[in-house]
DNA sequence: GTCTATATAGCGATAGAC
DNA sequence: GTCTATCGCTATATAGAC
């Protein structure tokens, strides 16, 4: 079972290492999975096979089917924290921080489909709720609530610098800004004529246009 | 089996009409239930209690699981087009159709939330694809589809008699704007201290700005 | 760590009395 | 039309050989 720590490096023989490898597996499979089916209709037979292992060799690297959404939502959040919001710098005009964040949470999601649709699972609905431990659903709400305030003080900042009309409060701005951002899978059609770019250049003309800029 | 057809009213005799309610009652039950917590995760079981009858007593009214599932969509999708997009009237100024149209959706989300929620599942992902049979599942695509193109002739109407700058084609305004009306229950929160009605002039004054109006 | 074989529980659905 | 009882199946999870 390594379901919980991490390993000091030098202790690593080979089937220790094999087994890393086969976990990992099974966490980019889960994400794939219970990204596209859901969780209730992804089994533990399908999970496998999609790893390349039998159903009962999970149990020697999670300790149930929810320990594993707990590990792969984990993953997913992280991984979107590194490549939008960890991209921020303060120290730049508040506009273009906008922008920057704007379009690297699309690039992100018009890239990562499978991540970002299990991102939304749990941006969407508190569904998830009742199959989460309390504290990684708290860790969730934690990560999202900060990439909120983000925006929303950024939003902020950008208001208190312009005069333009009146407009709603800064934290309503943020999440109509972020719920366009989770949704563009939605318009987004890979067989259509558009591009990612030209589909991000789109949405931030119309972000521009709802906060008057 | 009452699961195909309706029936002379005249026919109806004392055992028929507690049929009905019980039939009613299960697919209210279905709605709540599937909306909620996903149709893969409510059992027959769980979906019975809820309308207080047995789980065999189920299959008198409908012939499956995923049967109860066409039906709920189907009600859920045509009571949202009688109260949303059947109220437009095509003889007034585009720009308060679009209002009307708008605060519609968004007052039908925030009074029908399970109806709702079960109604953004079915927009959101092709995921129910392969539950529902072929032909329910053009009728949605269809009824969406007819939506969403109301909504872009609107906006395409009002982009041509307006000068303003350059915006994206009326088709990707349309979807942002309904993007943001499907998902206005994740920022609404009953117990904060937003009304309806200010949310819905709050997110009307954003469109507006989207679209320079 | 992975396998085969199996335990146990819950699912959707059916049969037949009332 | 609803009930009790039950079938057949698949799910998650475990035991023990290798």
């Amino acid at each position: 079972m390594t379901d919980t720590a991490g390993h000091p490096a030098a202790a690593l023989d080979g089937r220790t290492r094999r087994g890393e490898a086969t976990r990992e597996r099974l966490l980019a499979a889960a994400i794939q999975l219970f990204g596209s089916q859901g969780f209730e209709s992804t089994s533990m037979k399908e999970l496998a096979a999609a790893a390349g292992v039998r159903a009962s060799a999970i149990y020697n690297h999670f300790e149930s089917k929810e320990s594993i959404l707990t590990a792969a939502t984990i993953r997913a959040l992280e991984d979107f924290h590194a490549q939008v919001a960890g991209t921020d710098d303060p120290g730049t005009d508040v506009c273009d921080r906008l922008e920057n964040l704007v379009r690297r949470h699309l690039i992100y999601q018009l890239e990562h489909l499978q991540l970002a649709r299990a991102n939304d699972l749990l941006m969407a609905a508190d569904a998830l709720r009742y199959l989460l431990p309390d504290a990684v659903h708290a860790h969730v709400r934690e990560l999202l609530g900060k990439h909120l305030d983000l925006v929303t003080s950024i939003i902020d900042q950008i208001q208190r610098t312009r005069s333009g009309g009146p407009l709603p409060p800064p934290r309503l701005c943020a999440l109509a800004v972020l719920t366009m951002c989770g949704r563009v899978l939605s318009w987004y059609r890979p067989a259509g004529a558009r591009s990612k770019e030209q589909v991000a250049s789109a949405y931030w003309n119309l972000v521009q246009g709802m906060l008057h800029l």
